[in-house]
DNA sequence: ACAAAAGTGTTGGAAGTACACCCATGA
DNA sequence: TCATGGGTGTACTTCCAACACTTTTGT
């Protein structure tokens, strides 16, 4: 929503298209510099910021809409992307006198009005996936009521709307329990990586470092990634060996996953 | 609802206490006889079995929805209820026609027909949650239009209405993969068991046999259960000693679990 | 005494963790 | 030649899996 316009048409007709007391939000990890951080916007005169997140089509899938939504917000296709849990108990959602307000708020800019009648003054469920995206590849879309937006370290998330901190705590935590089952990271790191780039995206995610030794046999024992018979140079330092991710094994981790025996 | 009054006015007002386009579905899990079942029902005029299942009240939250769901099904209050995942992408849940359809000949019942307009005609999407019970305990609530209801075995589940089929298939991968984080079985066995007793009901969860010696060490040795200095007699054999869930560290167990490092 | 269930300990293998030295490269 | 990052192996510990005999108890 780019303009006054659409955003008026949206409020006024958005009830057809979309359906009502649900949303998506999406907990966008980018990696850059070897840190974790999460893709923040804030909306027209709102003090706190929040999770992108958008609505669903009357008649889309539900993961069809995830990954509509995301590739709205980020101009990019085809991501690594997750549901993990749908939150539907704080009481920030059902207070709709504070939801009323903060839709106005922002709407504001649009000059148009909702009254406590109106679809979006509604309680909405919210239904959050985890993306994990490159830093470097996201053109965040200029929205007409995102005022602003931000990557901030997952370690210094500051206090969000709703509860958009609860969503980010979860799906860190699925993120973790999740690394050595999904090929996460495929999305992150070139096709061909070096063991210190994928060793520095898993201490970034987990926080803690490892390794190397025992990182690769780990890696390599697991059939997350496989060694290939190639080398980087880099500077003036010894050249790394390449790795890539083994997608064939990837799904039948992905199947065994979860389940501890 | 009991009667054909009450399902004319959940019909015709429904819309008014409750979301439209979100339902729960809940798998009930039920434990006896050393075998796990899952609760099923049958509705008027209707080939295909279903979950049990419900609305979610305008103001109420989610959790508290699935618990009173759960509830008024079997007549239990404060289970173990876990939510697992939101499920709206089967190409079943978007075919209006089928789904009017079936809510016709249900609801043909009561004499009553609903449009396709109608919220009861809508897509809906359907927030799983599972739960344990005690077989036993539970009484079926009869409901006018479940004409029918079973305790079937995980190992022989029919082929079930939309994609109820997929819900249980989530559910018991959660359920499985949850075991040792959880004290899962709380609600399942008395406050003192046997050994024997909650192995067993492991034995039912995750469909194999274990060892005796090692499947106590690994209980006590993660904290879940804890012995007591308490035995039970049973009949001409040797007494067992009782055990009771370690529910300090089940919370803890929770937080790390999922974590693998 | 016997049938049925419960209690108990050891061993070998696999996986995980800790740890340090040498090598390659470009400036 | 030096600074920097990369490559590599071993010993120790912990966890898991396999496995069988003895004890208790009521009839």
């Amino acid at each position: 929503m780019n303009s006054p316009e659409e955003v008026v048409d949206f409020i006024y007709n958005g009830h057809q298209r979309f359906l009502p007391h649900l949303s998506i939000d999406c907990v966008i990890f980018g990696y850059h510099d070897q840190q974790l951080k999460i893709l923040l916007i804030r909306y027209h005169d709102q003090e706190h910021w929040s999770l992108p997140g958008g609505y669903v089509e009357r008649q889309e899938g539900l993961t069809a809409a995830a990954h509509r939504i995301l590739s709205e917000k980020t101009q990019l296709t085809n991501l690594y992307l997750q549901q993990f849990y749908t939150f539907g108990d704080s009481p920030t959602r059902l207070n709709r006198i504070e939801i009323q307000d903060n839709h106005n708020k922002v709407y504001a800019k649009a000059n148009v009005a909702i009254d406590e009648e109106h679809w979006l003054s509604k309680r909405t469920l919210s239904v959050g996936y985890y993306a994990l995206v490159d830093y470097h590849e996201v053109s965040v879309t200029p929205e007409f009521l995102v005022v602003d937006y931000a990557w901030v370290d997952v370690n210094a998330v500051p206090s969000l709307q709703y509860d958009h901190n609860e969503i980010i705590d979860k799906a860190l935590l699925t993120l973790r329990s999740q690394l050595y089952q999904q090929s996460v990271g495929y999305n992150l790191l070139p096709e061909k990586f070096t063991l210190s780039e994928i060793q520095a995206l898993y201490e970034a995610i987990l926080g803690k470092p490892f390794d190397r030794r025992n990182f690769r046999k780990k890696m390599v024992a697991l059939g997350v990634i496989r060694q290939l018979d190639e080398r980087r140079k880099i500077g003036p330092h010894r050249s790394p060996y390449l790795y890539d991710f083994n997608l064939e094994n990837a799904s039948k981790l992905q199947e065994a996953g979860g389940v501890i025996f």
